[in-house]
DNA sequence: GCCGTTTTCGGCCCGACTGTTTTCAGTCG
């Protein structure tokens, strides 16, 4: 049993508590419990066996009685029992924008349906518009809901939200009225996935017809879902939602804080806000009298995010940290947290070039980290399993060796304090070995060993595989550790906490590849990194320059993971870098 | 369902927008 278990079994029952129409702080008090568990170090096994369940905050008697049911028979006796009152089909229609769990229950109970297309039937012959509280508009959103639904999915990756969000960022920056602009929401949070985008316009009240209207006319927009004076929604022709807010330039901090979340990071504020007799709204922070009433036109005075964070004693939080997984915790006990930042990045270390299946020479490959700043570059081409795409045999990889050297030369001649090593991308054998013999191994300055086959291996057996790469001495850093491809392909399931004790254990690194596609070792795992000392390595799997810059995500994913620059391979000089993959592996620090 | 140096009961983050109402519930972020 582990709490990540535990914790999706009791979020479940938050779901489906609403679901049947409970109250509200029910439900939420089995969320509230299961994030508690989830982001917790301790084995909530330690805690059933001290019998002192209820002394995690957040889980009272009722809560540790439903725990130790599940310790003793592995089911949560409220969640059997939502089962059997709730079909399962209709969890699936929350994702129903529009439609939230009191008129979920309302259609399932009146009209005894559980499954979407049994909806889509009921809202095409009015039925669902004739019941209470329901309407014709009702009936048409949900079915416009289900239609989008299915044709672009919910979510998109974070680089086609950020071609969205560019899109209207530039104009409306340029738009009469506009003082300020930022991105909010999950993108600036950095998540890898995102639902809608949000931005936040800072303009008098004045302006704020005229700039909603142009908003809401954008030659891209295909529909608008809401306008109002301060808020409208639109989807693109792309299939996005942007979401704009445009308020007064005194309120733009408390705001940006609202707007930027999560969620749940807010309603934490929110709570300490509460806890030091303020409250806290979009609109600022306000003083509450003796009887909790406030006057909302004077707020604290708070220009910036960090203002109205020391407000609540905590310093600035940076926004790819606002999950609520911790980070108030942290500050309780240290005063900053040191996080990577792209400045820090000196070099690059997995990228291809057309040995293998890269677009681009070596020499080309080598000039475009000139030009962005970086110092080394770690070419790794496939190795030889990977024929499809072009792997290197034995005798093409000492051909390659011979190449680099020439073009080292060539760029030391030229004046560049720059060096190109001599790596490869292993593909890990279905047994977990390398691909090459040892003494071709033993040639390269380092190698980076990824899954390219049998990618659906069951996840012990993909565990037992992994591990075995990863304590083979001549294996520097796990590549793309899970597969996974993001909205795609879910990806390798095996115990990765196991996989980063044992990396950690064995001084190989797990790199966070920045390709935006994947974005692998997911952030989630950071803590566990952080706890056991694992490294990381940021990198591009660039196959042309151009991806080169997709660096920029694993930076933000590496933040979101709570690494700061020591534990991120690449943050290393090239002096430093040089000698750390000189000296034998067990002897890293 | 949880929680408490104001509290063991009565709160729990809070406001905008929509649709269905005729003063408000539901949804969303």
């Amino acid at each position: 049993m582990d709490n990540k278990e535990l914790a999706q079994l009791l979020e479940e029952t938050g779901v489906l508590k609403r679901l049947a129409g409970e109250n509200d702080f029910k439900a939420a008090a089995y969320d509230r419990a299961a994030r508690q568990i989830e982001n917790m170090e301790t084995p909530i096994a330690e805690y059933i066996e001290g019998e002192n369940v209820d002394s995690i905050s957040g889980i009272g008697k009722s809560l540790a009685t439903q725990i130790y049911a599940y310790a003793d028979t592995g089911r949560l006796p409220v969640l059997d029992a939502l089962h059997e009152q709730i079909p399962s089909g209709l969890i699936k229609w929350l994702d129903i924008p529009g439609l939230g769990p009191k008129k979920i229950y309302k259609v399932h109970r009146e009209l005894g349906i559980t499954e979407m297309a049994e909806l889509v039937e009921k809202c095409r012959d009015g039925s669902v518009a004739e019941l209470k509280g329901m309407g014709e508009k009702t009936a048409e959103k949900i079915l416009s809901s289900i239609a989008f639904m299915e044709k672009f999915g919910e979510r998109c990756r974070a680089d086609q939200a950020a071609s969205v969000a560019k899109t209207f960022n530039d104009f409306l920056f340029g738009q009469p009225g506009v003082d300020a602009i930022s991105l909010a929401g999950s993108s600036r949070r950095r998540l890898e996935t995102i639902g809608d985008i949000d931005i936040l316009v800072a303009a008098k009240e004045l302006h704020s017809p005229s700039i909603m209207e142009a908003f809401t006319t954008h030659p891209d927009v295909v529909e608008i879902l809401a306008k109002g004076d301060t808020k409208s929604s639109i989807r693109t022709r792309e299939g996005r939602q942007v979401d704009l807010r445009v308020i007064p330039e005194k309120h733009f901090a408390a705001a940006l804080m609202y707007f930027t979340g999560s969620k749940e990071h807010n309603i934490a504020t929110r709570a300490r806000a509460r806890e030091r007799g303020m409250a806290l709204n979009e609109y600022g922070l306000f003083q509450l009298d003796d009887k909790g009433d406030t006057n909302f036109d004077e707020p604290v005075n708070t220009k910036t995010e960090a203002d109205i964070y020391r407000e609540l004693d905590l310093p600035f939080i940076e926004p790819e940290l606002r999950e609520d997984r911790g980070e108030f915790a942290w500050f309780e006990s240290h005063e900053k947290i040191d996080l990577l930042q792209a400045a820090d990045i000196q070099g690059i270390l997995h990228a291809h070039s057309t040995w293998s299946d890269g677009a681009c020479t070596i020499h080309e490959m080598a000039l475009g980290c000139i030009e962005r700043g970086y110092s080394y570059l770690g070419l790794t081409d496939h190795s030889r399993a990977a024929a499809y795409a072009g792997g290197l045999t034995a005798e093409r990889v000492e051909a390659q060796w011979k190449e680099i050297d020439q073009v080292n030369q060539q760029l030391a001649d030229e004046g560049h304090c720059f060096h190109v090593f001599k790596g490869i991308e292993s593909d890990i054998l279905g047994n977990g070995e390398l691909d090459y013999e040892e003494e071709i191994l033993a040639g390269f300055d380092f190698i980076i060993a990824s899954v390219h086959s049998a990618l659906d291996m069951e996840a012990g057996k993909m565990l037992e595989r992994m591990q075995k790469a990863a304590a083979n001495p001549y294996c520097t850093i796990i590549g793309h550790p899970t597969g996974r491809l993001l909205l795609k392909r879910k990806g390798s399931e095996m115990d990765l906490n196991a996989l980063v004790e044992h990396c950690a254990d064995h001084k190989t690194v797990i790199e966070i590849n920045a390709n935006p596609r994947r974005l692998d070792l997911d952030w989630r795992y950071g803590r566990k990194a952080h706890e056991c000392g694992m490294m990381t390595s940021i990198n591009p799997d660039a196959h042309n320059l151009q991806m080169l810059d997709d660096m920029e995500y694993g930076v933000g994913v590496a933040r979101k993971g709570w690494y700061n620059p020591e534990r991120v391979l690449n943050t290393k000089s090239l002096e430093e870098i040089s000698t750390w993959f000189e000296t034998p592996k067990n002897e890293r620090i």
